[in-house]
DNA sequence: CAACTAATAGTACGATCGTTCGTACAAGTT
DNA sequence: AACTTGTACGAACGATCGTACTATTAGTTG
């Protein structure tokens, strides 16, 4: 199968792009993402960032969306390698850590900061970020309802994110590696 | 003690901008509160606004502060009635989920929003909302430490104070009351 | 090589941002 | 009554925002 050389290169900085774009947004937010901002960091002019996407509400989207791979990735995956149990929640709530310990994106976790930043606002972004966190939540609550001993997975998926998110959030407010710990600590008397 | 009408009319108008501030930016964020959009929907011309304030950063600055107030007002004061022990400590989350639930501010919990904007920026008003992050935690860690049989108060107020910010997310992000139910059950199972 | 196409650059637009300035007016002081 | 002080207004500033247009450049295809 042939490739456009054009297109491939197209990719290529689309993909530079919104790499640079979900880093700043985990800092900044996706509304102070400016396009404009991303195209003197990225060394290209406005006008070519600007026609990958077409509208800000795209580029936006396409950010949150690129965001979710990486996430999916560092997250999710390497937790469905292990079989379901608690082994694969453990690995998933370890990788979730991790993943925001080691500021994968700058910010911490991308989608605490979008969250909260889209969470009172209609719009095609909220809904699409308000997705992502339900697809989330469904499964940690199904890795959680594959744990002998369960009684209420959802509940136990409720309070596991909880604290996770409270580790990144206080992790990226304090600078305190501190939360990383007692979120750990929090695991360990929740999982059965 | 005299009063000058100039200046107890300027602290009215002053009060007026800070509430509604405090409204937008749950929503919106304190960057995403402009002073023209404040001047707009009060009716008052935007230097008016501005002249109170000097500079974005004291608005936003002074916008935090008047959100603590009532943060304090509805969450903090009326569980200091109570004696210390479990009832103060139960009151206190409850108090926080109601503050919450209301709608006090239309985002949710003005904290969760601001707190998540501003965590991985530097400058003076991500200091002032970290000031009073520390402050709420400290103070559920001590109102947990006068609860018999709490071994490690700081751990429960870092569980306690998880579950309730997840609380507000999900209401706000996915409109799901349910979230509050998730968070009353994990609170009873985490009290002693 | 010419014709075509896709990615990028350049320029300009209207709107809005935070900020500055001079002024008008009401309230307090002498 | 004359003067001072504090609040609020209106107009204008330079900068930046998202967006719309028109080149320019590089790769593909006949």
């Amino acid at each position: 199968m042939k490739v456009d050389g054009r297109v491939e290169r197209g990719e290529q900085t689309r993909r530079q792009i919104l790499g640079r774009a979900a880093a700043i947004a985990s800092v900044e937010g996706l509304e102070g993402l400016s396009i404009g901002r991303l195209a003197t960091e990225l060394a290209v002019s406005k006008s070519g960032v600007f026609a990958h996407f077409g509208s800000k509400e795209e580029l936006q989207l396409a950010t949150v969306r690129a965001a979710a791979a990486v996430f999916v990735d560092r997250v999710v995956k390497p937790a469905l390698e292990l079989p379901p149990g608690r082994a694969r929640l453990e690995a998933l709530c370890e990788g979730w850590l991790t993943y925001s310990e080691e500021r994968t994106f700058p910010g911490g976790c991308f989608f605490h900061a979008v969250q909260a930043e889209f969470g009172a606002r209609p719009g095609r972004v909220r809904d699409k970020i308000a997705e992502y966190g339900t697809k989330w939540h469904d499964l940690v609550t199904a890795t959680a309802a594959e744990v002998p001993g369960v009684a209420d997975p959802a509940q136990l998926a409720f309070e596991l994110i909880a604290v996770l998110e409270l580790a990144n959030s206080r992790s990226v407010l304090h600078d305190d590696p501190d939360a990383y710990r007692r979120a750990r600590q929090a695991l360990r008397s929740h999982l059965p």
